[in-house]
DNA sequence: CTCGGTGCAAATAATTTGCACAGTT
DNA sequence: AACTGTGCAAATTATTTGCACCGAG
């Protein structure tokens, strides 16, 4: 049995309607390695659903994020999503600037962090950008973010 | 001598004219404590000039990004600009929720994290976010991120 | 049958661009 | 005077919303 039934289900059980399109649009996300625009989501959707419309593209992304089955992260470029990830455990990511596949790091600096007296911390990001093996050799569409 | 006027003197080296509406931007950039959105940029100036317009907040904006005079940086409701780290030296940030101060971290988690064999590292982003000294106490209008 | 989902078109919001005029050098 | 900067209005792009119809339960 897949996730995408189990997410399915999930939708049913609070009331929503389970549609093709929204089934198919689970399954591409699963099936994505890295992350996926409003846009490429909508091109995907489109050869399955020709007459598909953006607006439901982004219901549907919207939906999935408050049900908490993507997650949405601003790039330089606008906002991406991905699926969100399975490990329970606090991590960060490495993230493929061609594939924008994700490693997980399980270290978290954090720890090592010194934190000045007054500062009261809430949350942190720790996201190292690069290439995956599998891209490392051609470095095709990069993407951008800067550093700091 | 502030830095604004060497600001100024980069721009005119680059065949840039000077003008007061740009003079007056720096100036904002410099004694803003935090991040500004264009939008920000644009009703502080247009307390000084009535007449300005978005569009200019938005070129001017982009030559000083061109000039690494600011950075942009894109949080989860829209793209903010601060001026430019004067510090040389790598460095992260600790930004306060509410007034968005941001306090260098001298660590470099990279330097711990366990990179596997086929990544090519290009960049990283660490980043904490939480309430400084000041803020600690009343945090009115807090921002958001998402944890990672 | 009932209520949620979808397409369509229009509404917003954020940002960019063309053009004529004003300001800097 | 020559050329850059600015305001204005219009163009883009990304995203949201209202409405009537279609489809899932």
């Amino acid at each position: 049995m897949g996730t995408t039934d189990e997410i399915m289900q999930r939708m049913s059980r609070k009331g929503l309607r389970i549609t093709e399109q929204r089934k198919t649009m689970v399954k591409l996300f699963e099936s994505a390695t890295g992350y996926l625009t409003p846009k490429d989501v909508y091109e995907h959707m489109q050869q399955v659903y020709p007459g598909l419309s953006f607006d439901t593209v982004y219901r549907n992304l919207r939906l999935l994020l408050d049900m908490d089955v993507v997650e949405q992260i601003m790039f330089e470029d606008g906002v991406k999503f991905k699926l969100s990830c399975e490990e329970e455990h606090h991590h960060h990511h490495m993230i493929c600037l061609n594939c924008e596949k994700t490693l997980p790091i399980r270290f978290c600096p954090m720890s090592e962090t010194d934190v000045p007296g007054g500062f009261r911390v809430v949350k942190h990001k720790f996201e190292v950008f690069g290439y995956c093996e599998n891209c490392a050799a051609a470095p095709a569409a990069s993407a951008s973010e800067s550093d700091s």
